[in-house]
DNA sequence: AAGTGTGAACCCCTTCACAGCA
DNA sequence: TGCTGTGAAGGGGTTCACACTT
């Protein structure tokens, strides 16, 4: 299994390639691919050889044949689709981020505490009361959750949804998770990005990825 | 200097110190802190040894001079304010995010193109044509950014932003920027930690740091 | 007895460098 | 000639393990 940095740096590597096709450009070279997606020759190649997918030396990879490849390895209908829990200002933005976009993410529900937010669908994705999370979340077979709920409940939200079966969740609370290991939890912290950034600002520091 | 992950670290080891001095403990050992922060003692130990920072065996460390010493580390004037750059659903909720903690976080700046949305404050925070982007950023002498624009225009408003004195970048466009080497980016690529999370959850797979 | 501070070992990801190939 | 595929080397962050401290 490819390591977490290949996992990530493959979904950038679609996304670039996706602009390329969309430019009508069939094949790169793994030094232009690198810079497309700031990172190195050397490292697109083993990426790309980590996903058992083989170029050629005189025509590079062909554009459409490795987004697929990609796509094989990142893509799975079981996670295509998610509920969404909490739906603020951050949650709203999030389901307008993944509707606008005829893409491959799909909010299969919303849940929220405040009854008056629930009911009536929203951007076309529908709402449910937290009470019923259990239910959702088994009735509709998901398995990801994205937690943008406030800090004070994101713990018992989690493992609510954890119990209900979900395996995966992107939690944007500032509030480090402690559920079972076999959950995968990828934790957007977007107070600590910003002191981060402050703190290699100030100081210039050279080897940078800018990775997620 | 302390390796980007330990920065990363002591940034959510501070967050959990604020809550155990919120309930009134005066000290922690490296294992509980470890144990909140989803880390390990050794770790917890290595991390702020890196800083300067010590404890006691008999005690453990004290939650509030330990607090300070990552503060001392992570903050900085210059980097406590930062300039927004698209003012659309992610945008706002990012406003709200950090106007809502009376917090170490000020949004010093707000720009948008769209003419309807600027002039009047929003939460407080002035807003600007973006064509005024390098007198604000100037004037205001701001260091970091906030990208929340369409990834069509990241590119040239994060070269703007550079170009007018921003060293730090945390960008939330889907879109990989190309600045000088000097200039950190961070990517908080929401798409992508949908994926990963997606892939990781779909294999229990166990060695997880529950990072950014 | 239990925890800190830290040299040293370890591990894993990254980068090098070059054989093989078009 | 120039690029891919990849074994081998390298580098940097993590973990071990233990002397030292209370």
């Amino acid at each position: 299994m490819p390591p977490e940095p290949t996992i990530e740096r493959l979904s950038r590597y679609r996304r670039v390639l996706a602009g390329l096709a969309a430019e009508g450009q069939t094949h790169v070279f793994s030094h232009e691919l690198a810079e497309l997606a700031h990172s190195n020759g050397a490292q697109v190649r083993r990426d790309i050889m980590l996903i058992g997918h083989t170029g050629s030396p005189a025509k590079g990879y062909a554009v459409g044949d490795l987004a697929r490849a990609i796509g094989k390895v990142l893509d799975d209908p079981a996670t295509a689709r998610a509920v969404l829990v909490g739906l603020g200002n951050l949650g709203r933005a999030l389901v307008d981020y993944f509707s606008n976009r005829g893409s491959r993410f799909a909010i299969a529900a919303i849940l929220d505490t405040d009854e008056s937010k629930v009911g009536a669908p929203y951007r076309g994705c529908p709402t449910f009361s937290m009470e019923r999370l259990e239910e959702v979340v088994a009735e509709k077979k998901l398995r990801l959750a994205i937690l943008t709920v406030p800090a004070e409940v994101a713990q018992e939200a989690a493992e609510r949804l954890v119990a209900a079966g979900v395996t995966g969740i992107v939690n944007f609370a500032p509030m480090t998770l402690r559920l079972p290991e076999r959950v995968f939890v990828e934790q957007v912290d977007i107070a600590a990005a910003w002191e981060k950034v402050g703190y290699f600002a100030r100081r210039r520091r050279s080897p940078r990825r800018q990775g997620t």
